[in-house]
DNA sequence: CGGTTGACTTTCG
DNA sequence: GCGAAAGCCAACC
Protein backbone atom coordinates (compact mmCIF):
# COMPACT_ATOMS: atom_id res chain seq x y z
CA UNK A 1 0.00 0.00 0.00
CA UNK A 2 1.29 3.39 -1.21
CA UNK A 3 0.77 6.37 0.65
CA UNK A 4 -0.98 7.41 -2.48
CA UNK A 5 -4.27 6.15 -3.80
CA UNK A 6 -2.32 3.53 -6.52
CA UNK A 7 -3.28 0.22 -7.27
CA UNK A 8 -3.03 -2.59 -3.91
CA UNK A 9 -1.41 -5.74 -4.64
CA UNK A 10 -4.69 -6.85 -3.53
CA UNK A 11 -5.52 -6.33 -7.50
CA UNK A 12 -8.93 -3.99 -6.33
CA UNK A 13 -9.09 -3.92 -10.54
CA UNK A 14 -11.85 -5.57 -11.98
CA UNK A 15 -9.63 -6.93 -14.49
CA UNK A 16 -6.67 -8.55 -12.61
CA UNK A 17 -9.53 -9.66 -10.07
CA UNK A 18 -10.98 -11.51 -13.37
CA UNK A 19 -7.98 -12.95 -14.82
CA UNK A 20 -6.72 -14.18 -11.82
CA UNK A 21 -9.99 -16.08 -11.24
CA UNK A 22 -9.58 -17.56 -14.82
CA UNK A 23 -6.12 -18.43 -14.11
CA UNK A 24 -7.62 -20.40 -11.01
CA UNK A 25 -9.79 -22.61 -13.30
CA UNK A 26 -8.57 -26.17 -13.14
CA UNK A 27 -7.46 -27.58 -16.46
CA UNK A 28 -10.28 -30.02 -17.80
CA UNK A 29 -12.98 -27.63 -16.23
CA UNK A 30 -15.11 -24.95 -17.36
CA UNK A 31 -16.52 -22.14 -15.40
CA UNK A 32 -19.28 -18.87 -16.59
CA UNK A 33 -18.87 -15.83 -16.56
CA UNK A 34 -21.48 -15.02 -13.54
CA UNK A 35 -19.75 -17.16 -11.71
CA UNK A 36 -16.13 -15.47 -12.25
CA UNK A 37 -17.84 -12.24 -11.21
CA UNK A 38 -19.45 -14.19 -7.88
CA UNK A 39 -15.59 -15.14 -7.40
CA UNK A 40 -14.03 -11.80 -7.61
CA UNK A 41 -17.40 -10.53 -5.52
CA UNK A 42 -18.92 -8.69 -8.37
CA UNK A 43 -22.18 -10.61 -8.86
CA UNK A 44 -23.83 -8.32 -11.24
CA UNK A 45 -21.04 -7.93 -12.90
CA UNK A 46 -20.70 -10.84 -15.65
CA UNK A 47 -20.64 -8.10 -18.50
CA UNK A 48 -17.72 -7.03 -17.54
CA UNK A 49 -15.93 -10.37 -16.79
CA UNK A 50 -16.81 -10.84 -20.61
CA UNK A 51 -15.31 -6.95 -21.20
CA UNK A 52 -11.91 -8.41 -19.37
CA UNK A 53 -11.90 -11.67 -21.65
CA UNK A 54 -11.59 -9.12 -24.83
CA UNK A 55 -8.86 -7.54 -23.41
CA UNK A 56 -7.36 -11.27 -21.94
CA UNK A 57 -3.53 -10.98 -21.74
CA UNK A 58 -1.98 -13.87 -23.45
CA UNK A 59 -1.54 -17.61 -21.77
CA UNK A 60 -4.64 -16.57 -20.12
CA UNK A 61 -6.93 -19.83 -20.11
CA UNK A 62 -9.91 -18.04 -21.51
CA UNK A 63 -11.51 -20.48 -23.22
CA UNK A 64 -12.50 -22.40 -20.24
CA UNK A 65 -14.43 -19.56 -19.51
CA UNK A 66 -18.29 -19.61 -21.03
CA UNK A 67 -21.62 -18.59 -20.52
CA UNK A 68 -24.18 -19.17 -18.01
CA UNK A 69 -26.30 -21.40 -20.47
CA UNK A 70 -23.29 -23.79 -21.09
CA UNK A 71 -22.53 -22.20 -24.45
CA UNK A 72 -19.38 -20.86 -26.00
CA UNK A 73 -20.65 -16.61 -26.00
CA UNK A 74 -18.36 -16.02 -29.57
CA UNK A 75 -20.00 -16.56 -32.77
CA UNK A 76 -19.83 -20.49 -33.57
CA UNK A 77 -18.44 -19.50 -36.85
CA UNK A 78 -15.66 -17.07 -35.40
CA UNK A 79 -12.20 -18.25 -35.38
CA UNK A 80 -11.80 -17.56 -31.98
CA UNK A 81 -15.49 -19.45 -31.33
CA UNK A 82 -14.06 -22.55 -32.73
CA UNK A 83 -10.45 -22.23 -31.29
CA UNK A 84 -12.45 -21.92 -27.70
CA UNK A 85 -14.68 -25.02 -28.65
CA UNK A 86 -11.50 -27.26 -29.98
CA UNK A 87 -9.15 -26.27 -26.78
CA UNK A 88 -12.40 -27.43 -24.69
CA UNK A 89 -12.59 -30.90 -26.26
CA UNK A 90 -8.30 -30.82 -26.09
CA UNK A 91 -8.43 -30.54 -22.17
CA UNK A 92 -11.60 -33.43 -22.24
CA UNK A 93 -14.76 -31.28 -22.14
CA UNK A 94 -17.28 -32.62 -23.60
CA UNK A 95 -19.54 -30.79 -26.21
CA UNK A 96 -23.31 -32.23 -26.56
CA UNK A 97 -24.63 -29.99 -28.92
CA UNK A 98 -22.41 -27.50 -28.95
CA UNK A 99 -23.06 -27.41 -25.15
CA UNK A 100 -20.79 -28.40 -22.10
CA UNK A 101 -22.67 -29.74 -19.07
CA UNK A 102 -22.16 -28.00 -15.99
CA UNK A 103 -23.26 -29.95 -13.77
CA UNK A 104 -19.96 -32.38 -14.80
CA UNK A 105 -17.43 -29.66 -16.05
CA UNK A 106 -18.24 -26.43 -14.08
CA UNK A 107 -16.34 -24.77 -11.87
CA UNK A 108 -16.18 -24.27 -9.04
CA UNK A 109 -18.36 -27.40 -7.90
CA UNK A 110 -21.67 -26.35 -6.80
CA UNK A 111 -21.75 -29.59 -4.28
C1' DC B 1 -16.94 13.99 -16.88
C1' DG B 2 -20.59 11.43 -19.43
C1' DG B 3 -22.75 8.61 -22.95
C1' DT B 4 -21.85 4.22 -25.32
C1' DT B 5 -20.41 -0.48 -25.29
C1' DG B 6 -20.31 -5.35 -24.43
C1' DA B 7 -16.97 -12.94 -25.03
C1' DC B 8 -23.57 -11.72 -19.58
C1' DT B 9 -27.74 -13.25 -16.68
C1' DT B 10 -32.35 -13.77 -15.58
C1' DT B 11 -37.25 -13.59 -16.49
C1' DC B 12 -41.29 -13.87 -19.44
C1' DG B 13 -44.20 -15.70 -23.40
C1' DG C 1 -36.55 -25.85 -24.72
C1' DC C 2 -36.00 -21.41 -27.27
C1' DG C 3 -36.33 -16.47 -28.55
C1' DA C 4 -36.97 -11.68 -27.11
C1' DA C 5 -36.61 -7.92 -23.57
C1' DA C 6 -34.92 -5.75 -19.49
C1' DG C 7 -31.44 -5.28 -15.91
C1' DC C 8 -26.49 -4.42 -14.34
C1' DC C 9 -21.73 -3.00 -13.96
C1' DA C 10 -17.17 -1.38 -15.09
C1' DA C 11 -14.18 0.10 -18.86
C1' DC C 12 -13.58 2.88 -23.00
C1' DC C 13 -13.30 7.25 -25.73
Amino acid sequence: MSHRGDINSSSQNTYSDVFDAVRRIPYGRVSTYGDIARLIGRPRAARVVGYAMHRCPPGLPWHRVINAQGRISLPADSTAGLSQRRRLEEEGVVLIGGRVDLDRFGWPDAD
